[in-house]
DNA sequence: ATGAAAGCGCTAACAT
DNA sequence: ATGTTAGCGCTTTCAT
């Protein structure tokens, strides 16, 4: 980590600074006398090259950063982003990339990211933004990094370059619905996420796709909170006390909604049956009865954020138009059936 | 960022590149008329410091890395670690640092983890060791890097001068233990967590301080998950049918323990009284009935732990002895009383 | 194929 | 107080 130091190191055992780096780079022409010696050497001396002397002459970092805006509690609430952040730092490390955390709290913050992007620090970034007045994702293409979202970002700018990892959440949703209707609910309530978050509104969509004529105060809006959830399915209950299912649009919401059916003596799914989102295992799993919910494999698509960040730095520019150039990702959901619906 | 294409930038506005630096990093011996000058010019300009040459110099890193050590999905299930994230990305915020997060998937990544620790990417670490046998914190004390451990490490090494930020988890159980026998229980059952964890050892003997001469058939090990505090329940009930009373070493633990309470048909907190630990609202605020808990504030422990770090990093080693020298924290616990007992 | 040497952009020690 | 300069440890070009 030394070139004075380790020149006395590694000089007496015939190896040069030059030839460490090029050894520990995997360059060619090296030969078998030399690399030996220079492997045994880093090896004994337990050299580790110093990242910040690297960085200075190669520009790259192997760092991406990763950005999430969530000034509610919701991230804590449930283990959605835990589950993101354990698909890319699978990813990153298997390519020898550092994951730097960056969380922010509210618009202070902003500026705070803005420079920190926009300074050169890493070579890339995953940013997580939620909502559609977020002006955070404004902030990132000017500074100019390397992005990847997680979820579409409901913003209107330049649309069409926009990288993303997104779920179906239309097309989970209708599966959802569709599985209502084929248990031969005709009645069926919404209680959609905030409308504000693409996902949420995808999944109305969804709904609205199954049940074009429905009416529309069999839809209300709430917030992906358990506390939402109670909130949505009381005044569902009030005005269409003959509902006979629910789709929520988290597993979270459904939570809710199923304290408030026991709560008001209905039986799920007798009476009314209900369907999730998410799949999050700890909530699905542990409701009574378990949630009928559309599971999205939530640490794949964290997985698949930084490999098309990671596959865009790899490939600078040099590449003759579109040719191989990485596409936004949507991925597919699947229908979980357990007893609530 | 360029110290060749920048001196053409800044030349001709009379700043030469020193200065810049000066000025940036506030320090003295820059008087108005040249101060202003620069100022501007790096407004303009939209110069950003380069790290990695800072870095270099100065071998310093603003970053600390965050070491989460948890192959279980269990990280994942509980919104714990997501809040000390959030107290500790607080902190390092306000000091100018950033956060690396280091994720671990299990002894493979043990290696890589040491080599990033000793490569001297970042200025400290902060480490969450949950198990007994983790090689992990003797790695890093080998590492020499700077460390403050979220939890208390069990872990027998050279353990006077290990750093830790621990609630106080004996206190809090003895809270606990102590409030079901002010209400008049007296075959208090508990269900621990995995004891191999200092937390859920810490738990069982706050539980034994109250209970000195309870039946050692009122305890049985368990591991902190819905399904462990179900199949722990269903053990203590066999084992001693007229249990009064749980205190289960976590709330997702009591979580499952109230399912099987209500299963068989006992009333909470009539024939059992059920208390947990942590209050984790997502759980405790939503059991049936609300769970009695007793709270360790977790942002606090985050925040705590990287206030630790920084300040033994600001106060290199230039301290006569103790005096100021940060020594672990163990932050107190306050019973919540809801209606489980 | 191997060795020597020139920087990468910055800070800090030294000159002025 | 301000300007000049020598490295920090590494990669990479250029001699050998």
């Amino acid at each position: 980590m030394l070139t004075k130091a380790w020149a006395a190191e590694f000089g007496p055992r015939g190896v040069r600074v030059n030839a460490v780096s090029r050894v520990v780079n995997g360059a060619e022409g090296v030969r078998e006398p030399l690399a030996e010696r220079v492997r045994r050497a880093v090896e004994e001396l337990g050299y580790v090259p110093n990242q910040a002397a690297r960085s200075l002459v190669t520009r790259r970092h192997d760092a991406v950063a990763v950005v999430i805006a969530e000034p509610e509690t919701r991230v804590f609430a449930d283990p959605f982003f835990a589950l993101q952040l354990r698909g890319i730092s699978k990813e990153l490390t298997a390519h020898d990339s550092q994951l730097v955390l960056l969380l922010t709290e509210g618009r202070d913050d902003h500026a705070r990211v803005g420079r920190y992007l926009a300074g050169g620090h890493v070579d890339g970034a995953l940013v997580f933004s939620l909502h559609l007045d977020d002006p955070l994702p404004g902030l990132i293409q000017r500074a100019g990094v390397p992005t990847v979202f997680g979820g579409r970002p409901g913003w209107n700018g330049s649309a069409g370059d926009v990288l993303y990892v997104d779920s179906d959440n239309r097309g989970g949703a209708r599966q959802a619905v569709r599985h209502l209707v084929g248990l031969g609910r005709t009645r069926i309530g919404h209680i959609s996420g905030a409308l504000d978050q693409t996902s949420a509104a995808d999944r109305l969509d969804g709904y609205r796709d199954v049940m074009a004529g429905a009416n529309p105060r069999l839809i209300v809006e709430s917030d992906f909170t358990p506390a939402g959830g109670e909130h949505g399915m009381r005044e569902l209950l009030d005005r269409c006390p003959d509902l006979d299912a629910v789709f929520a649009a988290n597993d979270l919401a459904a939570s809710g909604a199923l304290r408030v059916l026991r709560e008001r003596g209905l039986r799920v799914p007798e009476d009314v049956a209900v369907v999730g989102f998410d799949d999050m295992l700890p909530v699905a799993e542990q409701t009574e009865p378990p949630l009928t919910t559309v599971r999205q494999d939530i640490e794949e698509m964290g997985r698949l954020m930084a490999r098309l960040l990671l596959r865009g730095l790899d490939r600078p520019d040099t590449d003759e138009d579109a040719e191989a150039a990485p596409n936004s990702v949507v991925l597919p959901t699947t229908l979980i059936r357990r007893a609530s619906a």
